[in-house]
DNA sequence: TGTACATCAGTGAACGCGCGTTCACTGATGTAC
DNA sequence: TGTACATCAGTGAACGCGCGTTCACTGATGTAC
């Protein structure tokens, strides 16, 4: 069943590859077809023989960007569990780091995109609202069971807006201090316990 | 020194309004100089009368939609407060309202626009940081002076996030349903008292 | 108050450019014998 | 193993279109006398 993939099945990830960062760089009209199979290593012309339209790109990016945000923080939380954090404050850490500040294009695909989500088409205004849900449910499995209903997207919300209103005074010094101060806010609200010295990753 | 207004700077004023509500609906991506002129009830060819570029309109017309926001949002809650609600719910309650997550275009440009925020050029990206800053004040002076520090970015962040994550799941039953639930687990994050049965505005 | 004219705001055609998309073609891959 | 050929993945020129921007022009405004 489970077969090694063809040549074309490799392009085809390639291209999804590059178009899930490109879109969390630029933003998605921030980059063209053109564009990202030129960073793929292809000319344009081949575009059409791996997808049926450029939304149809944006769909399979999305969902590419979604697994690869969610592995990376997995691998970024694990440790920081297992050296006696608790899940939530594992997680803040991690999604709230400088390290998640900067390297936008291997990010989080909601604060990447959220408000250009809404203008989006159909397919991928779909794509975009499972990848709400996906973060919401994510924070909901760091959270203890005890919180009240609504803390989930309560926190999920608070992550997504200090990346992106840090990320709009620039990754700098003033952006870096305001991701420091809301994280900060943020754990001691759930936690009485201060912050260790330096969250950085 | 203040005498009436020309024609032309009538005319300049009604561009940058309708730029202002297009920039929200659409983000700064979503319109050109076409479509606003056409909007404001003018053709394409003035525009360059009026602005040195379309950056020039951009960087207008987030100012513009500041001064908006801020005016309607004060519209919302000084009522709210002379009818006993504390600065912070009223300010809450109108910003997470579902009068609010309708309407885009007369709403918060931070929220509508955050995360194209960074791919603009560097003059609409210093306008774009005023308002992020403008924001975090309002927040600020809503809420006790006894909260620690970081507490106004992170409630900014947590209103324009939930808003932003509402509007990508839709303004149907899904996107209210978040909102709602945010708004109360934020409220209850500053106050044991449960909020009033229904703060829609 | 009325006329003559300079100034001004807005018009609409045109420009170069880059976009998403199409398509005839080419060179490589891999199967049949 | 080697050759012949069909299939396939990718190329690059071309398309129509809409964008930001420019500019010669027009009709309205308002001042001078």
């Amino acid at each position: 069943m489970d077969r090694r993939p063809t040549r074309k099945e490799l392009t085809h990830e390639r291209i999804v590859e590059t178009a899930a960062r490109a879109i969390r760089r630029a933003g998605f009209q921030g980059v063209g077809v053109a564009d990202i199979m030129k960073e793929a290593g292809l000319t344009h012309g081949g575009f059409y023989a791996h997808f049926d339209s450029r939304d149809a790109l944006l769909v399979e990016a999305l969902e590419h960007a979604g697994r690869d945000s969610a592995a990376r923080i997995a691998q970024a939380t694990v440790p920081r569990c297992s050296r006696g954090a608790s899940p939530l404050r594992a997680l803040v850490e991690s999604y709230l780091s400088e390290a998640h500040l900067c390297a936008v294009d291997e990010g989080c695909p909601v604060a990447a995109l959220a408000s250009e989500m809404p203008h989006q088409a159909p397919q991928v205004r779909e794509a975009a609202a499972q990848r709400v849900h996906a973060l919401i449910a994510l924070v909901q499995q760091a959270l203890p069971a005890t919180v009240p209903k609504g803390s989930a997207e309560a926190v999920a919300s608070q992550m997504i807006g200090a990346l992106q209103l840090a990320r709009a005074l620039g990754d700098n010094a003033q952006g870096r201090a305001l991701l420091s101060r809301t994280r900060q806010a943020l754990l001691a609200q759930f936690n009485a316990v201060p912050p260790s010295a330096d969250a950085m990753s």
